[in-house]
DNA sequence: TAATAATATTGTATATAATACATTAACTAT
DNA sequence: ATAGTTAATGTATTATATACAATATTATTA
């Protein structure tokens, strides 16, 4: 089946290193004629002519990334007339996708995922890496990815509103409470209360107190916890 | 400048007159060969190839009903192989766009509109109507626009948790509580307490009380009130 | 003009959730 | 043994949410 060169997908995936948020991109090198550049993307890439745009989305991040089986929320299309006009994008997609492209609106995914996930390397492309998203919004990424970075996290705050959930698809299964609590206060860019915080969350029957404790710390060792998803669904209805 | 004929925009209007929630849709008539159709769709076109997504859409949605000056939110992109499969469909689109329509992403907007604002007839196409949408659910619209109103509804609920304002959208620019209320409920399909209601949206410092009444109602008129956009913005910042 | 019908308006007591705030406990490294 | 580092915990106060029923106002009718 032949790719549809008129509308895309780039996948937003957030990840959490116990300090900062990060997202996955793509190197991106061009090194031809008098053109040679080296930049980063977002994973993404054109549809297929007779597929869905979930299905593409996630074809496209395993293709990309080596990730499956991952959650993805469909957030926002992006469509300027303009969003392709930079002569290193025009010269990449018709080398990578060896068409003449003309307009392409993208569909924008977010999936939040744990960070110790394997990231595989494709055969034909650089593997995917983590950056900060502060390093991330210094960078001149490639289309209008920064963009769509800033657009997906505003998503993520608004989701994580409703739906406590999200959080843990960041944390390793086993997590203390004040990692929770770091995550919580990155995404939002706010310092809470440790009690009162530490208290909410003992409160939630979801999340399960473990008898287990950190390892290797150089100081005295938090315990861990686990949510309990099952748990979670039920309590939801 | 021509059409973008793989990229469209579909509108989602809500509307409340009092008693239910209704949605805009333009009437379709096909009387052609054996072919003799009456059915309804959402407001919608293909975008032009020079065209923003958030100007198509205010553009389709002024060409499609008269409506202009609308805030609108891109709230999902429907995008399915086989979206536009019903032979109907396919003979409306080419009759309508004179061209071999292939297959459509379609992007979905939405917005909340006092229901007695004026929608004009437009030269070439049956003017829009107001339906409630239990009643529309019952129908069998054009492509999928079922699922596009069910989609943008869901949406709008969500939204309205996070943003009070977006019920006053809807409403009159006088109104009483008890509009209000009755409004709240038949978004959110559940019943609230009066007196709770009352108390709540009296601590409301931009829900301001005029000194009017309702005008020929046979019981006791309700008090007026309105809505403080600019005060309710001050203070959400 | 008195009675009726219809909707509007209002308060209090109780339960639950949010906030502010500082000390002691446990473990590691020296 | 001591110093350094982070974990863990409780109480009082305030704000918010919920449950619950009687009276007021106006128009219509008898």
């Amino acid at each position: 089946m032949s790719f549809n060169p008129h509308v895309s997908i780039d996948c937003v995936v957030f990840g959490f290193d116990g300090e900062n948020l990060k997202v996955l991109l793509n190197e991106r090198v061009i090194a031809e004629q008098n053109q040679n550049y080296n930049d980063k993307k977002l994973p993404g890439s054109l549809i297929l002519d007779n597929e869905d745009l979930d299905s593409a989305a996630s074809r496209v991040l395993s293709e990309l990334t080596g990730l499956k089986n991952i959650y993805m929320s469909q957030f926002h299309s992006f469509g300027k007339p303009d969003r392709i006009n930079n002569p290193r994008d025009i010269l990449w997609l018709e080398k990578t996708m060896n068409l003449k492209i003309g307009r392409i609106v993208t569909i924008g995914y977010v999936a939040l995922i744990k960070i110790d996930r394997k990231i595989q390397q494709q055969s034909d492309v650089t593997t995917a890496k983590w950056y900060g998203i502060d390093e991330v919004s210094k960078m001149n990424l490639a289309f209008d990815h920064n963009e769509i970075i800033h657009s997906g996290l505003e998503y993520i705050r608004g989701k994580l509103d409703n739906d406590m959930q999200l959080l843990f698809e960041l944390l390793p299964g086993k997590f203390s409470i004040s990692q929770l609590r770091t995550l919580h206060d990155t995404i939002y860019n706010k310092q809470s209360d440790v009690r009162n915080f530490q208290k909410k969350m003992s409160q939630i029957q979801y999340i399960i107190a473990l008898d287990e404790k950190q390892q290797g710390v150089k100081h005295r060792a938090a315990r861990l916890y686990k949510f309990d998803k099952m748990l979670y669904k039920k309590m939801k209805n």
